[in-house]
DNA sequence: GGCCACCTCCTACATGCGTCGTAGGTAACC
DNA sequence: GGTTACCTACGACGCATGTAGGAGGTGGCC
């Protein structure tokens, strides 16, 4: 089986989105970017996030200062293209466009949203 | 918090899957129905799938034969629902549209899909 | 030199989930 | 009525993950 998909718990990618929102830095720099429903753990649980995510590949590190600095390895856009397969396979059954038709009709996009997808629809359509 | 996103681990999904698809069952209907990947695994592993299910109140049961008869109580939209909302809020920012983009953009949606995706936009530029 | 702040390393532990085995009930069939 | 084929109930186990404590190193400062 090709076990693709990130395996990456939600604590995991919470220390993953502060590494891409604020670039590498310390265990504590992370430990302030994470999200507010994240505050208030340990120093040490942080380091262990790191740790793992080390583990897995899919975060380097400099340790030649004496607080290690972290780097993601891995690409928000790469865990988007996952996640977003997975979804699709699980609930639409493969079917991207159902999901965007849903997207489209469950959530309010902004005029502006609306407007890009239709221009870069007609783009594609054209194309062809 | 409002503790919302429905939690499924993948196999639980997969049950719930089955029943959605082929309507209520038991636990071999369910087992029949499961998708290939999932296919060998114990009938017991199926049956304590459903019962956990049934624990959190996503799937309810007739006890009345002797083979009980499951059949989901959580709908596949709700799910949906609750999934894209996690990956938005996780990998887009909060922003659907950019989600909707991206699936338009990386994904080969069909002809149809596009079609359809695009008659619906300029249905809702009507509106406005 | 000793204190204090901060860092890393390692260990630990609860919980969730996927997976099953075993014990014991039910029932059709020879 | 024993054999056979199912079914349920319950307990268990391993691994991933979230969480954190404690031991021990490093370095600035009084």
């Amino acid at each position: 089986m090709t076990r693709y998909e990130y395996e990456l718990g939600d604590a995991e990618l919470d220390v993953l989105r502060a590494l891409w929102d604020s670039g590498p830095g310390t265990v504590r720099d992370v430990m302030a970017h994470l999200p507010a429903r994240r505050r208030g753990v340990a120093y040490t649980t942080v380091q262990t996030l790191l740790n793992r995510l080390e583990q897995k590949g899919y975060v380097a590190s400099d340790k030649s200062d004496l607080a290690h600095v972290f780097r993601a390895k891995l690409t928000r856009e790469r865990v988007r293209r996952a996640r977003v397969k997975s979804l699709v396979g699980q609930l639409y059954d493969g079917a991207a466009g159902a999901l965007a038709l849903h997207l489209v009709k469950t959530q309010k996009l902004s005029r502006e949203e609306l407007a890009e997808l239709h221009k870069l629809i007609e783009t594609l359509d054209a194309d062809e």
